[in-house]
Parts: C-alpha cells; sequence; structure tokens
DNA sequence: CATGAATGAGCGTTCATTCAT
DNA sequence: CATGAATGAACGCTCATTCAT
C-alpha cells in the first residue's frame, strides 16, 4: 500500500498545509484534509500509511525541498561567512514567503504527538548538517575560533533561527524577519570569529 | 471554586509531572494524575479550573519560582557580562538537576493545545524581561555594541539555550549542559560586544 | 436522621425554590441550594434524606397548604357550582401570586427523576379527591348529569388547569390566568350539567 | 453531517423508544440506544446532531405522521362534533396501541431538558391547531357558543386529553382509553354548545 | 448540630481507520 | 484505484453524598 507520488499525493499534503494553517492542528481532522483535498477519506490510507504519515510526509516534502534549495546555493558560495549569511537570509526569506507554511511548521507541527516530532527532527538533522559544514569550513579556513564546540554552535545558530521565527509568527508578522538577517549574521560571525 | 494553594494543590502538581514525564503528554489523563496525586478525580476540580489549568499552573509554579531565585542571583551580579553567565548556568544547572521537569517543560507541554501553549507564553514573558535587562545593562556600560537589537539579542539567547535543552533531553542526558556554559557565554559576550 | 421540620427546614425549601425556579431543574445542584439556604451542603442531608426528598418535601410543603387552605375555603360554601368556581379561581390565583412556584412546580419538577414524580403524584391525590367531592356533590344535587364517570370528569377538569398553567407559564405571564376563570368554569357547569 | 434518513435513521430512532421504554429516561444512554439499535455509537453522529436531537427527531417522527393522519381523516368528516369525537378517538387509539411509544411521549420525555422539551413544543402546535380549527369550524356553523375563547377551549380539550392518557399509564393501562371517549365528548359538545 | 473538603461513578461525543462496494 | 459509511475506543468533567472535625 501507500504509493508515496502522485497527483493526489500531492494534493493531500498541500491541503493538509492549507488545513492546518487555517484550523489549526487540534482541528485538522482527517476527513477535513480529504475535504479540501477532494478526496475520499480512505483515499489518503492509500497514499500514506496513516494520518501521521501525512504530517511527517508534509514536514518532508516541504522541508526537503528547502534544504536541496539550501545545499544549492549555498555550493556556490566560497566564503564560510557568506554562506551563513545566506542560510540566515534563505531561511528567512522562505518562511516569509509562505506564511501559511511558516505556521504549520512552526507552530502547529509542534503539538503533534511523539512520532510525529521524531519524523521532524529526523528530517531536520540533514539541515543541521548544513549548518555544521559551514563552521567546519570556517574553522579551517580560519575564520572562526579553532577550538570551537560545533555541536554546540549548531544549536545556537538553529535555536536562534528557530525562535526569530516563531516569535514572528505569534506577532502576527508585524515586521520583517529579513530586516533581522544583518545583526543575526554579525552577531555570529563575530561570535565565532577570532 | 479553585483553591491555588494547599498540601493537595502542590500534591496534584507533582503528580502531573511525574505522570506527564513517564508517560507523555498524550497519555497524562486526568485520572491518572488523580490516581498518582492519590486523590479522586474531583478534588482536581476543586483545586484547578479544569485540565488545561493543571498544566499551565505546573509551568507557573516551576518557572515562576525559578525565575524569582533566577532575579535573586542576578540582583548581587554587578557585571553584564558576569550577569548572562549565571543566566545561562542557572537556567542549565535547574534543569539539569531536575530531568522529569525538564522534560515535561522542554518537550511534552510544548503539545499541549493553544490555550496552554498561550498560558505559557504569558509567563516566560517574565524570563525574557530579565535577558532584555541584562542586554540593556551591558550596552549602557559599553561592554557591548550601543546599537544592539535588544529584540533580536534577547531571542537568540533564549532561543539557544532552549535548543540546547532540548536537544540535550532528546539525546537521553548522554552529556552535561553545564560543559557547555562557558562556549555559549563566550560566543555571545564576543558577539554582541564591541 | 432527617428532621423534618425547623428554622433550616424552611430555610432550605425556600432556598431550593429560589434556585430551581431562577436557574432551572438542571442547574440546582444540592451545593446551590445549600449557598442560597445559608447552610452547608452536608446541613441538607440532616433535613432531608436526599436530594429528591428536598423536590417532594418541596413540593409536598408548598402544594399541603394550598390544597388545605382549599378545603377550607369549599367547607364555606354549599354550591357545587360554586366550589368549582372557587377551586379554579384559588388554583389560578394561588399561581398567579406567587410565579417562581409556579414555575418549579409546572415546569421544572416535571422534569425529576420518577422517584420524585412518584412523590409528586402522590400529594396531588389529595387534590384531586376534593374535585371528585365537588362532582359527586353536584351529582347529589342533581345539578351534573347522574351517570358521569367521575374519575373521568376529574382527570379533566384537573388537566384543563393543569395545561391552562403551564401555557400561561410558556407565555410568560402574558395575560391573566384569572380572566378565564368564568370560561372554564361555563363549560365545566354546562359539560356537566343535564 | 447529520443525513435525516436511511434505514439506519428508523433503526435508531425506534431503538431509542425501545430503550427509553424498557429502561427509562435516565438510563437511556447513546451507548444502549446504539447497541439496541445494533450500530455502533459513533453512528448514531451520523444521523443526528447529538442526543437531544434523536429525542426531538424520535418525537417528530412519531407526532408527525400520527398528526398528518389526524388532519387526513378529519378532512373527510363535516361535523365539527364528530371532528372532535374522531380527533379523541384517534388520540387514544394511537396511543393504546403502542404502549411503548405511549410511555415515552407522555411520561419519558417530560423529564427531558429544556432544549428537547422546547423542540418537542414546536410540534405539538400542529397538533393544538388541528383542535383550533375544529373549534372554530363549531362556532361558525353555530354549534358552539360564539363567544367562546378559542385558545381557551383549545388549552382545555389538549390538558384533558394529555392528562387522560398520561393517567392510564400512570395505572398500568388498568382500563380502556378508548372506553371514555364518549364521555369525554359528551362533556365538550354540551360544554362549549349553545 | 453544623461544616465543607473529598469522593468517584457515570456519560456524551470525537475522529482515525477500515472495508464492502 | 477510489469511495464514504460505519466503527468503537477513549476521556474530561459534574455533582449527589459522606464523614472527620
Amino acid at each position: 500500500m501507500a504509493k508515496r507520488t502522485g497527483e493526489k499525493y500531492d494534493a493531500i499534503i498541500d491541503a493538509a498545509v492549507r488545513v492546518i494553517a487555517e484550523y489549526g492542528y487540534h482541528n485538522a481532522q482527517v476527513s477535513r484534509i480529504a475535504r479540501e483535498a477532494r478526496v475520499a477519506d480512505g483515499t489518503i490510507y492509500l497514499y500514506f500509511k496513516n494520518k501521521d504519515d501525512v504530517l511527517i510526509s508534509l514536514f518532508s516534502e516541504k522541508m526537503g525541498s528547502f534544504i536541496t534549495e539550501m545545499e544549492e546555493k549555498l555550493r556556490e558560495i566560497e566564503s564560510p561567512a557568506d554562506q551563513l549569511y545566506t542560510l540566515i537570509r534563505l531561511h528567512f526569506e522562505k518562511l516569509e514567503e509562505d506564511r501559511q507554511l511558516a505556521t504549520v511548521t512552526q507552530i502547529e507541527l509542534r503539538q503533534s504527538n511523539p512520532e510525529v516530532r521524531r519524523g521532524i527532527g529526523e528530517i531536520l538533522k540533514r539541515y543541521l548538517d548544513i549548518i555544521d559544514r559551514i563552521i567546519e569550513s570556517g574553522m579551517e579556513k580560519g575564520l572562526f575560533r579553532p577550538n570551537l564546540d560545533i555541536r554546540v554552535c549548531r544549536k545556537m545558530i538553529f535555536g536562534s533561527l528557530d525562535e526569530m521565527v516563531t516569535s514572528w509568527i505569534m506577532n502576527d508578522y508585524k515586521y520583517s524577519l529579513l530586516d533581522q538577517v544583518e545583526e543575526i549574521h554579525r552577531l555570529f560571525i563575530s561570535g565565532m570569529g577570532k
């Protein structure tokens, strides 16, 4: 069972994003997602193992393409400082241009059960790896202190960006995330620098 | 209704922490909390408005005393740099010495419904204020750059610490949070410094 | 247990009437009645066997004194026709002058459980007996048809009056019950007459 | 939601009648009705909005078809006196031939909450209208006094019939309602007549 | 006599998942 | 492949009653 592609597969995931964004995680019933996707309830189970699988897949699909895009963009940049800048900027840009997705991934999906959260954590590892590589590269090139604890820095960077976005959503998108890129970048560069 | 003090009030809150820590948020039924507190189901409703109120009160009680303790400790410290150090150390110390509470506040309660999350956010504001005051003080004393965006820095600090703790829990407390205090402190001090 | 007299006994019954009238049968909790009577919850159980007993006693006390009053008044009247007139008039008068009691006995207490309803029925028998005696007397005196089925007439009279009052309450006391006495009396007199 | 027809719709309503008749209003839990209808608990909510809706629908369905039948029968009758006779006879006939339904509508459903009672009242209006029309017709044709208060007479007729049936049930169907039709009819005809 | 804190049984409703068509 | 009617387990909360003080 559970073919993981096709027109309806995408329709269901997109419907899930819309429904969760509009009604909140706790009101995102399978039947509502099905209706929004113009599909029968049972059809969802032809494409996904269960509801958790829809949510994890949602995160995986959206985040996956984002991470891939991020990797491509960073590959074209030499300087770790510029890479970090781009990472922050893309992170904010992406979420700022799709508020629905931002709400869903930052707020709603965090209310999900342990199974889903574990799935999400798994996917985020790829993103953390990207951050790791930037830091490593900065250390190798002498831009950052040589004795930085990469795992600590990685968490600080991710935690900072994550909190920035969450806060921005909770404050009703009142300001622009992109305006904060410079400040954050500067703090990390001089914070990790020699 | 709803006396908010007394022996049973505390017993219920402590039982809630234990039950949630052991069985997870989604298996923390009112009746299970009651049983753990050696109290009848109905008794919970003599002390709390509803289940949400138990959870918010839990957070409020535990976080409240932590924040008060933090404020007292910081009042004895002059230097903003030392204050930041102490804040980080206490934050980690507190959660490291009570893993159950750490799990509940960092992992489980985040799965809660919007009402509870709102209550939690409200309580956290006091903590964010403390961070704000340290940054302001550092700017006034010429330790930090004068044009720092306080709100950005505050979120970065909180987001970093939060992610550190969450990560530590998700990795089964494998390492000591306190070992990371220096690194984090150094990064923020030089990151925000002139 | 359960002394059936005293200051508090009356206070509880009167409180019950007020609470039921104001909040409705389904919101007339024992604790609310106790509070209204300025008495502890447990005290109610010193005067009544249980909640049902309060309700039945309420009906019994109120209806009892009404029936006694009715009997006294009727004793002074000779003519069965006049007696019937007085019965109808007193029935309406009594309920019209105490709307709270009217609501409670006509509307709210009818939602009660079988036990209470049985108790109420028991008390009403005395009232039905009064009606019976009027009819009998009318037959004996040649005012009514000699072959009237007393039990049928009794039910028709009681049912008519009861429906009149219920309807009056449901229509927010918009009109006066006493205005209808003539019509009802005339119908029954000529209906039962030769 | 809530398809208001179909095989299961009928099954649930009929099950509700049986369960309420057998166990009483206060023991007619949704799950018991579901079991009796050989249907899952949740299925009830595919056909009804909630439990109240089941009860109101029950009354509506049963009473509705009764009222329709009544209207048809009366349409074939010219004389208001005969119409009244038929109304009384059908009223009793119907309830006498289905004791379960009689118990449920006369005794049990009257214990229901205000919402259900309101629904029932609404449905009964159609029945009261029928009585009105008979009286009006009788007045027009000179059979009844021209100055009758229709609303008073309507309530007396309905109240009388209602009380007759309730009494019959409370006395364990010991006698036949149909035996009383003549007496009641005679009383009203001569009571309202010139 | 009086109190009122504590008890715990009981129930309407939701919703992820299945499966006959 | 697709449907959507049907399932049934699960749970927060209320409130009449008790009993230690």
